[in-house]
DNA sequence: CGTTAATCGAGACGGTACGTCCTGTCTTCGG
DNA sequence: CCGAAGACAGGACGTACCGTCTCGATTAACG
């Protein structure tokens, strides 16, 4: 009578973790270049990572939980610290993108963005990857609060979309093709924070 | 209402009214059934049309044009009018997606969106039609800078973007899934107009 | 009320005959190219022949009836005619093989043989490609009894057998690695017609 | 009976002899079966035998080899002793195919024919199984010659070939649907023998 | 009112990617 | 070290569309 071996191993040769990560980085690479989805071929991603397609099906049902997969290793490239003033914070918060190697996970995310409105799979994933960032500013803003430098009574959730969807919609639309990506995130930060109307409340 | 032209025209049998229009019809249909661009297929218009496919490559070069020329047909359901206040003015400019003829054109346009990236033949086209609504938003922004109701220093561009991009990704990609798309645009205008810092300036 | 069409015509795009053509052409090609029957890949016919897969698979359904037409469009390009002698006749016959484009032939053929024990379909296409040589040697054979150049009671089966038998299994199976092709028709001929015995019958 | 050899004993647990009497019958089965030579592969070989693909790889370094070996272990089941009279030897060596266990061998060998054509590997290991019967006929002939009863000038290779060539490519291709198997050397070997001329010489 | 020529639906065409299957090699484990 | 189980790269399979190209039949204005 054998031991019951509780981490039950199958046997045969394992699967290698080399294979998982050239894969992987093959889909991220794929992104990049082609800047599409559609571009991302079974077919292509096999030939990158040089394997075969039988060990991408082996692992994965098909494109979009491969490209679940792909993106979560991303692992948003650290959410980035904070500074000293809440305007200087939004600003860095939201240039951070276009700092190196944030402008690759930029890259990747803005491919995925059409994606996102098919299956709610894929939904799933673009919060999930995107959340942490948000958390960041929300932070940011609820100690702007607590220092005195925002309005207590401000709504958190709208702020952080203000804030977050010109330069996402500018970077995925190109929305005005005049609008400099470099300055945007100042001009942004500023007039929210000042807000449009002379007798603010 | 068909001009009957005169001067010049060709031999053979004319093209028919009704071909065109049910291509059209049956590229918005596919367009608005929740389908993205991908997934808007020759074929498939063809299908819907009841049409062959060379009947549709016989007017259009591509799917490029014939989407130009479907989502033209659209015609902006009117560029919505003005109230009083500024406002209500904006709230009611944000909001007019909501009301039917125009929640079809939104379905439209958020399905075009992504296409915007690839062919500046299609980037012209979004603009083209999204044009008149911005400017409509301007006009309303530079009259309440007029009227005193707006500071007089504002950035009139940024300002559009920090209040139209928040409403159009949200419906892109459901980017807060439990913020509610009817109070969505008053919130975003109440937040824009008072603006999140204490002492502004 | 239209005219019933006995020769019905089904709508659409006819079939091209060319394509038809090429496609033989190709799958012969590989045969005379690869000497085997598994070198004759669907894949590799449709890239010599210029064709999409789907083009072969609307026409046949598999590759064994693919093969069967490619090899009946041969037609024995030619029986070849008769001479003088019986001997000079026989001569003629089994080297006929050597000479363009019998050569070609005879080297499709050498490529089915192996295939010949799988498929009953196979075989009866062998059987039909190889029975109008066979039958031309019968008639010479005969024609030799009936000038009193052969002995009357001989086997025809079996003399047809054993003039052709060592032809072919030379070619296919280079039985004796220095025997040399070019006058072997002519020993055989000559031993089968004397036969071995010191005192025949 | 397992040769214990006491000198030189490599260490680890020794290859298992059952395995590969498993391995070597499951190939000369599968073989036997009807396939093809393609149709003998090494996984069926392994499922057939019950072992692992590996464990084949190690013995042998590829299909061809272990082809080899397999048909090698055959051993030509006796070269087939000899009689009285050339037309009785003769007729009983082309008929040694018919009787068990030498139709297994017949079987085996017409599977190997067509793979001939391929490697040199292959045609050399043929030759070498096939020689020895062969080398029977010819010192058949040769007593033959020897003893008055075939004529001296005889071309014993071409003979050689007229008598086996008929009966090896009836078993391989079937040539005559209708020519008996049992009764086929006999009409051969008196064909041969007496000739078809009316005047042989 | 017949000619004429561009229209129409239908579908074949050369491609490309799909997801499956099987090849021969390799890499683990337990015995 | 052996043996099984099975992952690996590669490549052909047959399917489904793509956008283009032909077909015969239709159809409306012109002569």
């Amino acid at each position: 009578m054998t031991t019951v071996d509780t981490s039950t191993r199958s046997p045969g040769r394992p699967r290698s973790a080399r294979v998982d990560e050239s894969i992987l980085k093959a889909v991220l690479d794929l992104l990049v270049e082609g800047h599409t989805v559609e571009a991302l071929t079974i077919e292509a991603v096999a030939a990158k990572a040089g394997v075969g397609k039988a060990t991408i099906y082996r692992r994965w049902p098909g494109k979009d939980a491969l490209l679940v997969d792909a993106v979560r290793s991303l692992k948003g490239p650290a959410p980035t610290p904070v500074g000293a003033s809440v305007r200087d914070d939004l600003v860095l918060l939201l240039g951070s993108a276009r700092k190196k190697p944030d402008q690759r996970f930029v890259r990747i995310m803005s491919c995925l963005g059409p994606e996102v409105q098919r299956s709610p799979e894929r939904y799933r994933l673009y919060q999930g990857l995107v959340e942490p960032r948000r958390e960041v500013m929300r932070e940011v803003l609820r100690r702007g609060v607590a220092a005195g430098e925002l309005r207590p009574d401000i709504d958190i959730e709208v702020a952080v979309m203000l804030l977050t969807a010109p330069v996402l919609i500018q970077r995925m639309l190109r929305w005005h093709p005049d609008l400099d990506d470099a300055t945007l995130p100042g001009r942004v930060v500023d007039t929210v924070l000042a807000g449009l109307a002379t007798h603010p409340g």
